[in-house]
DNA sequence: TGGGGATGCGAAAACGATTTAGCAATTTGG
DNA sequence: CCAAATTGCTAAATCGTTTTCGCATCCCCA
């Protein structure tokens, strides 16, 4: 590997020279500014990252903590879409990204720990126990953080507007003529908590009332759950005539259950779903549901970290809001 | 930070000895390295890695070169839980993993700059196009390179058994009394022509005549085409009894068409997909797929690398199979 | 002509670890 | 009991950068 010294003697310069050339100071002549940036091309020269790090405590690097193992994050859709976005965003602002565990090799070390090691320069923390003492002790760690669809009071954060998405689900659901909705939310987390604060207000606005009995919970992701409480909403004693679901994977459980009783969505019920993955699209009938912006949610969560890295001063503390829109399939009925 | 250097003052030896004493060297006592250990513990000291990279040339991380952006290969689940297998089996023996691109920042580099730039001690190919000359470069670059899925002669593949997967999909349906067989293959790749060598090679043991009409091509994931490709093959004068799929996605848009010409499956005409995605078990009804050990496929890359990594002697150029198994679903029909 | 700013460059320290070579003290063996 | 071998430790160099400070040189203007 060519290093500054090779250039340095190249050119007949001291190796501070050639570190100022190639970083742009400017007390260095354009003409072997130039020079120098020539030669270093003309000889395949590379920064060494860690030499760097070392010298200056910057890696250009951000970490990203995502849940681990067992309860698969990545393979979650809207998760991978999540990270695209954090990995697109990161690399066009010069940032690798590298992911952060608990353990790496044989001793377990917590997050904060595997992060000073690494050295990065910020993370972002998304899909995780947010509740777990290793995350808050990461949060209040002094390294910068950007958290996605969680706040804490201290820390910028990225979220889905779960609030708005339910509410305009709802009122789409509303506008089609339903009344009697039902709402399967998933288990507990702030996100949750969140939509189903806004199904109940939606309704409450709209002048809905909402019979207890249509209001269950169901893990996200898990089909068979969902299909038990779809079979408990189809024997109340007056059925919804829209089910909504935690998400679009959920949604498959019901409508299984659903056809299997010989019902047909949306003629003889409807079904909406929640994050727009691609099945969605690609069933039949096509799912209504609410379509994240997962791209953009890693995209700002990435595009804030860097702020506040590169410019801690000027960094405040924010919520930021990405959107959805209601992705029209089929799978509502008109009434 | 605490750094070997505070360590060294408060137990009052040198940092060499420090160092010796961590890293377990054997020319110092059992008592002083016990000691060291417990003072370095206690004050909560972790190695820089950026430090230790620049002397000793070693990272500890891997590099992992997945498609871009675009073609958004971490949204495939496959592919996610390949990423799964390679950073679970990386953390599991003490390495990181990083993600490799073409451009960091503003400049664009190859990935073999990358590679250099970051100093990762191997890298993890997947999900790309094998063909494109930077990805070559990188293959001969010298750095310790696994592939996934494909073979180069000059480094270790971890391949899954493609052959052996159309293969036993073939024969089950077979066994299930098919003899009109149609096979949708993907395009172009190594993978795409292992299967459908092994298609033509099974039903020739077979016995079972292939006509031209039942073998037709469509991209991977797309929905569309598959059912465009579906409907060429319902219209054949002597249609398939079954159709397999380039994967489990678009096997989703083939079922779409046929049911929307008032067919059943499986009663009416059977398919079979490829991957063994989690929908494809959600289904109703369940889909009859190869389900590709995606995990393990990842698992072994990682190990493999790290093995050419940390005993490069003992390596050797390997062809890893991993093997998948068919998944059951009730798709295909007993004739 | 000479003092005072710019301007352009280099010497050297530093970042935090590893590692080589060597020195003292101790043990061993003849 | 002395030389040789072993044991336990340290000084110092080193990896590839960045950055501070100082030193020339040159220019300008009085």
């Amino acid at each position: 590997m060519v290093s500054v010294k090779d250039i340095a003697a190249r050119c007949k310069v001291s190796v501070a020279t050639v570190s100022k050339a190639l970083n742009g100071y400017s007390d260095i002549s354009k003409e072997k500014r130039e020079y120098i940036n020539a030669v270093a091309k003309e000889m395949g020269y590379y920064p060494n990252s860690a030499a760097i790090a070392l010298k200056t405590n910057r890696t250009y690097n951000i970490g990203i903590l995502f849940l681990d193992a067992a309860h698969n994050g990545l393979t979650n859709e809207h998760f991978a879409r999540v990270l695209q976005g954090v990995k697109e965003e990161a690399e066009a602002r010069g940032y690798d990204i590298t992911f952060i565990s608990n353990h790496i090799g044989g001793r377990t070390m917590t997050y904060t720990e595997h992060c000073h090691y690494r050295g990065v320069d910020g993370v972002v923390i998304a899909c995780i126990d947010f509740d777990a003492p290793e995350v808050v002790e990461l949060v209040n760690s002094g390294i910068p953080v950007v958290t996605i669809d969680h706040v804490f009071h201290s820390t910028t954060s990225v979220i889905s507007d779960n609030v708005k998405g339910i509410h305009d689900l709802v009122k789409y659901a509303y506008d089609m003529g339903h009344r009697r909705i039902a709402f399967i939310h998933g288990d507990d987390s702030s996100v949750s908590r969140d939509r189903l604060a806004s199904f109940y207000r939606t309704l409450d606005e709209l002048k809905v009332d909402v019979p207890e009995e249509y209001v269950l919970v169901c893990p996200y992701r898990d089909t068979k759950r969902a299909a038990e409480m779809t079979v408990q909403l189809l024997s109340c004693k007056e059925p919804p005539t829209c089910i909504l679901y935690p998400d679009d994977f959920t949604a498959i459980g019901g409508i299984n259950v659903i056809e299997q009783r010989g019902l047909k969505i949306p003629a003889d019920i409807s079904v909406m779903g929640y994050d727009g993955n691609s099945y969605a699209r690609a069933m039949e009938p096509p799912l209504t549901t609410l379509e994240q912006d997962s791209d953009a949610l890693g995209r700002s969560a990435a595009a804030h970290l860097i702020h506040m890295i590169e410019k801690p001063k000027t960094a405040l503390v924010e919520r930021v809001v990405v959107g959805g829109k209601v992705l029209v399939g089929r799978s509502v009925k008109k009434l």
